[in-house]
RNA sequence: GACCGGUUAGCUCAGCUGGUAGAGCGCUACAUUGACAUUGUAGAGGUCACAAGUUCAAGUCUUGUACCGGUCACCA
């Protein structure tokens, strides 16, 4: 009698485990495999070869983990990231690919910065200027080094299979290398130059921050209308008038065809009369209040672009901390935010308020990194230039050739539309060609310390941009470069470039990028454009994009909002598979995915049932011969209907992650494990080996104790940890290989 | 303003190239201490946002409308 009380049971089956007794307990196991795993040294594709896995000359697969702040703790969408990417490099694994998945953090520049100013702020009371350069750069370090080990802890418990023999940080010794390489390299190309242009100043943080980190906030604040000689203009800014000597209208408007072009007429202004000079300029939009504005080129893009249009002159009103120079006259020296009531109240003693509209609403800039308001400045700052032509390189991205005349944009557009670079989903393709098309000149310096310092030189109004100092006089820039400079090196920076490393040949370009669709422009961009003009490569194949985790009333996951779910806890209650498959199953590519407590709890459940499904084939095949397989012959046609079925369902599997479709493929795996393995084979199976029919018995065993391996293997990529454990309980000759990770994937 | 999504069971969503609606959770009833700190079986519940069009046939294709969400640009 097989099916028996558990008293007997344990009389019976003394070869079955005792572990299985219990109901399976995530937390007793997890980290003793990940540390097994890590100890077998199987994540690093070098060893699985060494120890014969992987075939010397086996096609690659390769990933770089887009690399989380180091000073960050891990949230839902890290947890989502490395699910993902895990299951990818886990399938490739044990399809026998060579398979390189590098783990990393970034040093997020002026996050991290600002983060530590804040703190030393707070606790000492002093500025980045008290301390000086070297000291602040040193509590930096520490704070980065200090938080990177709870990083890295985070991620291994998530069950990532990276190797961390590669672990690379954004300003180690190699990545700085590469940096700087990539930097001189661009200035020799001339795509990198210098020169003063309007940039985003953070008056708070003294520092200039790119178009990207660029956030709107709709914000309601009074619109003033001025009388300006014989015009109305409009302006939320008083405090940037003070030169406003130039007063645009378009050469079309009906209602200003007395004035022309270049001429000069006498106004009354805030400090006493001025001569102001007419443009006319078809920027200017009629139908926006007056049709009538003056301009600003200082503090303005728009308004720089018309000066330069027309060479006109112009002036700093604000200095770089927000106070008013001596252009302002008797307002020099107030903040503009203090100057503005002042400066409306003379305005309107002198009679020169029109109205006041106070329903105003419009979209301020703000620094997106922890910064403040956004003040336009011209400055002397390094660029990309994205529209410069130069002569290509050798190269393998399709449709480009040797000796094409290019421009970076071209390069990041035809990288995408001549397929070297697939993106899924693919209406990203749209956005990301909606934004080259606005694309402007890369602003890549940062007035900030902690970063990649700048390699060039300054000495008698003359640069040479080289890697270290000239000689005797020469200073070096003191600013750093933009994060995501070095970001887009990740790839191949990662990989040991510049040097010609084996591992630059036989990874790169890489297989696959995951990551969130939020940074498409900032990072996924930006290696195409690094990688294509540094290397003549893509520097992926493929782009793939999640969403954003969101509670279960879909929303954003906020500390405000008190919605975040701590991954950590959630691995800690239902363990990390649990946790996995609740941000893969209804996570389509690209769409935000809900997430609650409940859809873990419920996945907890189902690593039981594998659990409970194997603790029933093992109790009862004993006795049953599982390592030959029966002659097909004395298979009953209802058993080779089930082996047809499960190849089919193995088949739609692999098919699914290979397109990425991982949500259909976990859905499958475990409807097929539940509900077919379980429910119905499972169950019609009872009677058979309750019989008394040795072949008949020997056969359905041999069955069941075969789709439990082939299952185990097939779920593993989603659940690694319930599955080795299970794994390690089975009998040695159930198993191809003594580590599930380097099984083989069964046979579509 | 431009562009991109979405609108399908109480909730969250799936439905690829058009052939009379699916999953998970939840709910109801029944069974069960059995491999299962449970599980199984059965069931209720949907004019697939709205309108027009193409078609023998439309969640599925086209156009338009409404609402929700997002991205980018811009506002003197």
């Amino acid at each position: 009698m097989v099916l028996s009380n558990s008293m007997d049971k344990e009389a019976q089956q003394p070869n079955i485990p005792e572990i299985f007794l219990q109901p399976y307990e995530p937390s007793g196991h997890e980290d003793k495999l990940y540390a097994m795993w890590e100890k077998s040294g199987f994540f690093n594709p070098d060893v699985c070869i060494e120890k014969g896995i992987t075939k010397a000359d086996a096609e690659t697969f390769s990933i770089v983990l887009p690399p989380p702040n180091v000073t960050g703790t891990l949230h839902m969408g890290h947890g989502a990231m490395l699910a993902i990417e895990d299951i990818l490099v886990r399938y490739n694994r044990m399809c026998g690919k060579r398979t390189l998945w590098i783990p990393g953090t970034d040093s997020a520049a002026l996050a991290t910065q600002s983060k530590v100013e804040g703190i030393l702020y707070k606790e000492e009371k002093k500025r980045r200027d008290d301390i000086g350069r070297e000291e602040l750069l040193k509590r930096i370090g520490a704070f980065a080094e200090e938080s990177k080990d709870t990083i890295i802890g985070q991620t291994k418990k998530m069950g990532a299979s990276m190797d961390w023999s590669r672990y690379a940080f954004t300003l180690d010794d190699t990545r700085y290398n590469a940096v700087m390489e990539a930097f001189i390299r661009m200035y020799e190309a001339g795509l990198i130059y210098r020169g003063g242009r309007i940039v985003n100043w953070d008056p708070n943080m003294q520092t200039t921050v790119s178009d990207d980190e660029i956030e709107y906030e709709e914000k309601n604040s009074p619109f003033y209308y001025f009388k300006y000689g014989p015009f109305t203009i409009g302006t939320v800014r008083p405090e940037t008038k003070f030169g406003d000597k130039y007063v645009v209208m378009h050469p079309d408007d009906a209602r200003y065809t007395e004035y022309q072009h270049g001429q000069h007429i006498e106004v009354e202004w805030i400090n006493g009369p001025i001569t102001a000079t007419i443009i006319k300029d078809e920027a200017v939009d009629p139908e926006v209040g007056t049709g009538v504005m003056t301009i600003t080129p200082w503090h303005s893009a728009v308004d720089f672009e018309i000066a330069q249009r027309h060479k006109l002159d112009w002036e700093q009103i604000i200095d770089e901390r927000g106070v008013l120079l001596p252009i302002a006259g008797e307002f020099a020296g107030q903040h503009i935010k203090k100057a503005r009531a002042a400066i409306v109240e003379k305005m309107t003693e002198k009679g020169l308020v029109e109205k006041v509209d106070e329903t105003y609403t419009h979209n301020v800039a703000t620094n997106s990194r922890g910064g403040g308001m956004i003040e336009p400045q011209i400055k002397e700052q390094w660029f990309v230039d994205v529209h410069k032509e130069f002569s290509m390189g050798p190269s393998e991205i399709p449709g480009i050739n040797e000796g094409d005349t290019v421009t970076l944009k071209t390069l990041l557009k035809k990288a995408v539309e001549n397929g070297g670079v697939s993106i899924f989903p693919d209406r990203f393709n749209k956005t990301y060609y909606h934004w080259i098309d606005n694309l402007r000149d890369w602003c890549i310096s940062r007035q900030i310390w902690y970063g990649h310092r700048i390699p060039a030189w300054f000495k008698d109004g003359e640069i040479v941009v080289q890697k270290i100092s000239p000689g005797e006089g020469w200073v070096q820039d003191p600013d750093t470069l933009d994060t995501w400079f070095s970001s887009g090196l990740w790839t191949f920076s990662t990989l040991g470039w510049p040097e010609e490393t084996a591992d630059m040949k036989t990874y790169h370009p890489t297989t696959v990028l995951e990551t969130g669709y939020d940074i498409l422009f900032f990072w996924v961009a930006r290696m195409v454009l690094m990688s294509s003009f540094l290397l003549g490569q893509v520097p992926f194949k493929n782009v793939y994009l999640h969403g954003l985790v969101r509670d279960d009333k879909n929303r954003k996951m906020s500390k405000s909002l008190g919605n975040t779910i701590n991954p950590l806890d959630m691995i800690q209650k239902y363990g990390a598979d649990a946790t996995r498959l609740s941000l893969i199953i209804g996570a389509a590519p690209g769409n935000d995915m809900p997430l609650s407590e409940d859809k873990i709890r419920g996945y907890k459940k189902f690593a039981n049932k594998i659990w409970n499904i194997s603790r029933f084939v093992l109790t009862n095949t004993s006795g049953i011969d599982v390592t030959t397989e029966p002659p097909l012959s004395s298979f009953s046609e209802r058993e080779l209907a089930i082996r047809k079925e499960f190849h089919a369902v193995v088949a739609e599997v692999s098919n699914d992650i290979e397109r990425f479709n991982l949500y259909i493929a976990a859905e499958k795996a475990y409807h097929y494990l539940w509900h077919t393995f379980a429910d119905v084979i499972i169950e019609e199976s009872k009677d058979i080996l309750n019989s008394s029919d040795q072949e008949a018995r020997q056969v359905r065993g041999w069955l069941l104790c075969h789709l439990l391996v082939e299952n185990l293997k097939m779920m593993h990529p989603f659940m690694p940890f319930v599955t080795e454990t299970i794994w390690q309980e089975l009998p040695k000759e159930m198993k191809d290989q003594e580590l599930l990770i380097v099984a083989s994937w069964p046979k579509k």
